[in-house]
DNA sequence: TCCACGCTGACGACGCGTTATTGTCA
DNA sequence: CTGACAATAACGCGTCGTCAGCGTGG
């Protein structure tokens, strides 16, 4: 069988012009070029076309395809590139998942708040006073030198690690909002457990003391628009529940 | 607060270049341009660079991130683009998970089957030639326009409705696969259901007959090696599956 | 003469990474 | 003076879509 280069795109449901750029780029030449130039194409290449058309669907670029049917034992060469290629998409499956979340997450924010641009600057700008306040005191406590090695340690987090900080920020918000649909106590152990794993969190990167945590409470408030924006006991019942939590963590 | 660029880049997680695009294409622009063209940026802009990176990593394109701070009331704005852009990870996340299955498909056919590619190009031409004397054979049966139109249909059909019809054709193979590993009899009611489905899947495109059906059995035979990748009885399975079915079903 | 199909070559889109070169401040 | 950081400017990547302009077979 023999097909012209528009044949063959409707065929394999490709446009004439990826079959020009295969051929630019050598990933698929035509079994034979004519004397004014046409293409002709046999079912050799149909059938490759076909594999190519496959590979790239499931996310293989074309640099990587070319590569395997390059190699001498193109069999295994496609089966290691697809076994790779799956647990990639299985990767990103899983961060889609977690953007997904994200947005459910944050669109209370949009949807629920209403403050205007001014008072979200306001808000983030005195959260931004609290942050400095806290540095100092980390620097008074624990020296310039401890400080700034665990600010740069920070910088230098991998992508994925502050994902992984992002992901468990927002699991542990999801859970309180839970918390206080289901009107928890704020001192209960579910409740404590909650902050508990926030203070983790924090202390992973962070100095933390007693003083730096009731900061880190006393923001909260500063932070009440948002959280109203979840539930309108939100605010009252973090503040509480991290009250407590300064008060039987740090004193034991 | 105010911040250099590279200052704000370290903070954000950005690169400096990025954030000169940003500037270029209106997205980002400092609050200040000093004298010597240096770019000083304060918190407002921070915060804004902070909801910036949150879209992008969500997926949302650069231009459309403009667009909702543009908008008016950018809050609704950013809300309802976040909405839309949760439904369209939902639906990628469902492609995904596709591809996924349709390697674990395929890979079988690179890892167990030992043709190399004269062997290929031969099996898929004689498939071909079956092809084509199906084709022949509708030709025949239901006239020349007939055939040209569903042809056409063919082609005319959307990328989802093409990537339904592989899914369902995977699906059908490894459940196919699957009732062989249990040794289910090719004439039980569970194996005949797995043919009426790809009979059904190849009906909504094609014209069947018994004749045409018993082509499409006897095209089994030709491909043996692929489907013993999976199963070295698969292929008689298939076989006697087949006939049952044409049998049963276009006797009736 | 016209139409369908083919050819080549070049620009655009997206989101920056990556030089190369030069200027300025500590 | 050096070194760190700033600036502008331009090319590259991947995968084609989309002209524009022209040839050729029927």
């Amino acid at each position: 069988m023999e097909y012209s280069i528009s044949s063959l795109a409707k065929k394999t449901r490709v446009t004439v012009r990826t079959l020009r750029h295969y051929d630019q780029i050598g990933l698929l030449k035509p079994s034979i070029r004519m004397a004014n130039g046409r293409r002709v194409y046999s079912d050799k290449e149909f059938m490759r076309l076909a594999e190519i058309v496959f590979f790239k669907k499931v996310g293989i670029s074309l640099p990587k395809i070319k590569g395997v049917f390059l190699s001498k034992n193109s069999n295994q060469a496609a089966a290691a590139t697809l076994t790779v290629r799956k647990k990639a998409l299985l990767q990103e499956i899983k961060k889609l998942k977690r953007y997904a979340d994200w947005i459910d997450t944050v669109l209370p924010q949009y949807a629920n708040c209403n403050l205007n641009q001014k008072e979200r600057l306001e808000k983030f700008s005195s959260l931004q006073t609290i942050v400095k306040e806290v540095e100092e005191m980390q620097i008074q406590k624990f020296g310039k030198e401890a400080f700034e090695r665990t600010k740069k340690k920070i910088e230098a987090l991998s992508e994925e690690q502050v994902e992984a900080y992002t992901d468990q920020s927002i699991q542990i918000m999801n859970d309180a909002v839970k918390a206080v649909e289901q009107e928890l106590d704020p001192s209960s152990k579910e409740a404590q457990k909650i902050v508990k794993r926030y203070y983790d969190l924090q202390a992973q990167f962070d100095f933390m003391t007693q003083e730096i945590f009731l900061k880190y409470r006393d923001a909260l408030l500063n932070q009440r628009e948002y959280y109203a924006a979840y539930h309108p006991k939100l605010t009252e019942f973090l503040y509480q529940a991290f009250d407590v939590f300064a008060t039987n963590f740090f004193n034991k």
